[in-house]
DNA sequence: GCCGTACCGTACCGTACAGTACGGCGGTGT
DNA sequence: ACACCGCCGTACTGTACGGTACGGTACGGC
């Protein structure tokens, strides 16, 4: 329930963790994306050769390693950051379609599919804030990434919107579309590099046909 | 594992339960509302009135009951029909908006977020087919219901589109957005009625501008 | 050399829960 | 009346796993 050092800062840039406590979380990533939420201590402790002991000296109870493990690996996915001067309308189509490609990427991989397989196995049971950690490393960080560049679009003349939330939403359905609730639910295949790279290409357009200022658009 | 009857009708319109099976299920429905997937076979029972005995003698096992109680829900669910016969715009759109929001107000429902995030914690580990019981009669179910009618408006001349799996991956990317997720992740509070209808509203404006043929609009 | 600290490995405990066994009981056919 | 059957209730078994205790080892300070 208690960990150590990341406890205190809110948002975990992940400097709290030790070499070899990082070991031990690398371990669980390993194992959750193998077994899922399935995972148990003794299996973490075996495989980062540690002792059980040891992990509930350091992250208190399982609650606490899960919680732990989750921050790790937020704190370790670093998206591609968007920002870009001199914003022209093929420019932003093209960066749009790019984060949305990269983006779209992460989520089908396995290690975002099994963290938010069990981030939502535990939201309906625990009260453990992994949903909400889940939440701001992902939907929240992304949206405080993309905003502002919509934003800066709009003070550029080429995106027309009032509601800045409502066209990230918006942007987020388009991207994300179905594919990521059929990849929790285990549908398979996942989507190739080629899919993916077709449909971000899609709801950048798409995108751009909501909420761009047409007679802007140059070609 | 094996479901007594309802194993062999593939699609499980749900009249293989007797009316006592039902209630079993109709139990397990409320204790997975209120635990999840942690609810117990001996919980199910006392609920219930029956004996666990009885439970696997008609379910086989846990995952057989568990399989069971999705199908028997899956069956409750009636979603409204929205076919529809002389289509214009202004009908097309307040029919997209009406089904939009009443799947939006299921998806949202607490029995749906507790099923849904019952299948994605098992199809992490577990061999149960729940994921695609789950996949079958929502994502997959809806596809069947709104995609005829994306064709009648196509034939009548207010859409336009190619591929019909696009168009609506599209419509379920604007309705859905991020609500989904957000509530698997534990997000609260969930949008009320007013928040759903809203949204949807916007999305089947935004569907319209995407897909529909200009000249046909008749305002 | 001695002590404290941190950690590993393993054994152990308690509990929760899936699955089984069995006695009892009410209904139905003969 | 009696046998049979489906089901309830409860007790039982086996096991997996969270959490704890403890002995053994390496190391740094004094």
């Amino acid at each position: 329930m208690a960990v150590a050092a990341a406890q205190v800062d809110q948002h975990g840039e992940g400097e709290a963790f030790s070499e070899r406590q990082r070991e031990v979380l690398d371990a669980a990533l390993e194992l959750i994306l193998q077994a899922g939420d399935g995972l148990t201590m003794a299996s973490v402790a075996r495989r980062a050769s540690c002792s059980k002991e040891t992990l509930y000296k350091w992250f208190g109870d399982r609650d606490g390693l899960l919680t732990a493990t989750v921050q790790w690996q937020a704190s370790k996915v670093r998206l591609p950051s968007l920002d870009r001067e001199n914003l022209d309308y093929r420019s932003l189509k093209q960066g749009l379609a790019d984060f949305a490609e990269s983006w779209l990427s992460v989520l089908t991989g396995q290690m975002s599919i099994a963290l938010n397989a069990m981030a939502i196995a535990h939201s309906s049971s625990a009260r453990s804030g992994l949903g909400g950690i889940v939440l701001d490393n992902g939907r929240f960080a992304i949206g405080q990434r993309v905003k502002p560049v919509l934003e800066m679009a709009r003070d550029a003349g080429l995106l027309a919107f009032d509601d800045t939330e409502e066209a990230f939403c918006t942007f987020f359905g388009l991207v994300v579309r179905d594919v990521q609730i059929r990849a929790l639910l285990g549908d398979r295949p996942l989507p190739d590099k080629q899919a993916i790279r077709q449909g971000t290409e899609l709801a950048a357009q798409q995108f751009l046909t909501l909420y761009g200022v047409p007679e802007n658009e140059g070609r």
